[in-house]
DNA sequence: CGAAAAACCTGGCAGC
DNA sequence: TGCTGCCAGGTTTTTC
């Protein structure tokens, strides 16, 4: 799925909803992540769109009286269409219809999640997050106190949505290479100077991303109709086997906590 | 308790 | 072609 740029780029492609009137939702298929609720058709009807926002890997609909919470997933994706378009695809769950088109969520492996609630700061998915990473509470002191308490490895609490939110497989493993530090590193070993650098790194590869209008693999299409997908430049991620592009020795391959992970032996310590 | 591994799904691709 | 096994951007649940 998406990890934050992504999501940040489709948040931005579907941006154009907010004010307008949700006319209702249809849902083809309930089975997600969690059961999508039977309330999700009856008590958004009707309700304008106040606000429409990030919060981690979330998309947050704020309507009157509720907040809808979306989740990607792995595989989920927005697109845009005519309201009275006609055109589905396999997997396409859900339906957000306004006057004149309509946001259809699709979602093949089924990863990816819809929530109502009416405190939406204080619903589960919601409340444990830690920061966002491109804020400034995101900073080396905060990083550095995680770190000094931990002794799992660096790249698995990068990625624990309860210490920073946003950073997945990819760009952790590109931030680790930007930052010179190696992923398996125990948390606790990691100086001040490092956590500078890792927090610099992160924000520098996130921020970058978005730029580029998201991502960086296949399965992602920009909810504004555009097909294809845009590509920033990886150092490390899939990369195994080629050469660095700051030294001479070839990418790595090893599992961490379950997940690929793409590092330089020589630039990365 | 915290940490590691498994689980949830489908689809695409490499290899035979 | 068609089968099998493996892999995939995330997160929760189960197991150790």
């Amino acid at each position: 799925m998406p990890e934050l740029p992504e999501v940040e780029t489709t948040l931005r492609a579907i941006k154009k909803f907010q004010r307008q009137q949700l006319i209702e939702i249809k849902v083809n298929n309930r089975n997600l992540r969690w059961k999508v609720a039977k309330s999700i058709e009856i008590d958004t009807k009707n309700q304008r769109i106040l606000n429409l926002k990030r919060r981690a890997k979330y998309i947050i609909f704020e309507l009157e009286s509720l907040s809808l919470l979306l989740h990607l997933g792995m595989s989920g994706s927005l697109r845009i269409a005519k309201r009275d378009e006609n055109y589905f695809l396999k997997h396409d769950h859900i339906e957000f219809i306004f006057e004149n088109e309509k946001i259809i969520y699709n979602d093949p492996r089924r990863f990816g999640s819809l929530h109502i609630t009416r405190d939406i700061n204080n619903h589960n998915l919601i409340r444990f997050l830690g920061p966002e990473p491109l804020s400034k509470s995101f900073n080396n002191k905060y990083l550095f106190n995680l770190c000094t308490n931990s002794k799992t490895n660096i790249k698995t609490l990068l990625m624990n949505q309860k210490n920073v939110v946003g950073i997945g497989n990819i760009y952790a493993s590109e931030a680790l290479f930007l930052s010179k530090i190696n992923p398996v590193k125990q948390s606790n070993k990691l100086t001040i100077e490092e956590c500078k650098r890792l927090t610099a790194s992160s924000k520098k590869i996130l921020n970058s991303a978005i730029k580029c209008g998201g991502t960086t693999l296949k399965d992602f299409y920009s909810a504004d109709g555009n097909a294809g997908y845009f590509k920033i430049k990886l150092n490390v991620y899939g990369r195994e086997g080629l050469d660095c592009s700051k030294c001479n020795s070839k990418i790595k391959k090893v599992t961490v906590n379950n997940r690929a992970t793409f590092y330089c032996s020589q630039c990365q310590s």
